[in-house]
DNA sequence: AATATAATTGACGTTTACGTAAAAGCAATG
DNA sequence: CATTGCTTTTACGTAAACGTCAATTATATT
């Protein structure tokens, strides 16, 4: 039931995508997607001059989204796939690894405490403005006055 | 149970603290506190040159830098600050206000989606290191070979 | 009084993540 | 075949969020 999307980048398939069809399905400019490029975020074949995004790159754009929505750098995303790279890799590099992994499990359950939070407060004042404009809502109604 | 932190900036609190104390507390410099000031996020008071600030000051810190780990920007945060100084305010405004909580609601839930699915990734990810780990330490291990 | 410590206000610098404009190359289409 | 549309590279521009001096001022300490 839980994907895990980081495998998906191991997953063979031969459909290919124009960097419009891309920039399209995410909401980002076609910069954006070269800029990504440049960070080593997606690495497109080339037909020709023009650039064949693989169902990898697609599936590197998403997760790069998302760590962007959760305030990722690209840097920083870079390095979690460049990790995932090396797979198959040296002990040193996988202690390395399993360390940052701790760190951002940490970042994220405070981020997700954070979130709770943010969430409280903003219920709270949801009901709080719904509740002022129901009483302002009934002031101008001259029938149903409740005396201040 | 669920300290509502926005209403704290009500509460009347005569504390106050330096520029370094408040820096100190919460691991920023005095150039970010400066710069919060700027942006109309904090209003220290002034004793001749220096900056007073009061709890209000130091809760609205707070509350800036839980908006900065979630990806608020400084702007956004301010207009929190300014919808909710406009309690009793007009309708207009009112709605308006509304309207945002709703977006930012949104975009919290997408977010509290995000962070599952990432430390899902990352759970995955750290066991599948140890895993690595433990099996190059029984490559070592000259005892216990289990065959290739 | 002299020196050290912390505060102040500019003001320019830096990084990140793109935006935007310019100049040019293919591909289909009227 | 000229135009339209999408793509390319190159390159300068920009907004946000501070960093980093520099020059001053105030307070405290020896």
């Amino acid at each position: 039931m839980a994907t895990c999307y980081l495998l998906l980048l191991r997953s063979t398939m031969s459909k290919t995508y124009t960097i419009s069809d891309l920039a399209q399905e995410f909401s980002v400019t076609t910069r954006t997607l070269r800029h990504y490029e440049d960070q080593g975020l997606v690495t497109p074949a080339r037909d020709g001059i023009n650039r064949i995004y693989s169902h990898r790159d697609r599936v590197r754009l998403k997760l790069a989204l998302r760590g962007k929505r959760l305030g990722f750098s690209l840097g920083e995303i870079r390095e979690l796939f460049e990790l995932h790279d090396l797979a198959g890799s040296e002990r040193r590099q996988l202690e390395e690894f399993s360390v940052k992994l701790e760190r951002r499990r940490a970042q994220l359950e405070q981020q997700r405490e954070d979130v709770e939070v943010m969430l409280n407060e903003i219920r709270f004042f949801a009901t709080q403005c719904q509740r002022q404009l129901a009483e302002s809502d009934t002031d101008k109604a001259p029938a149903s006055n409740s005396a201040a």
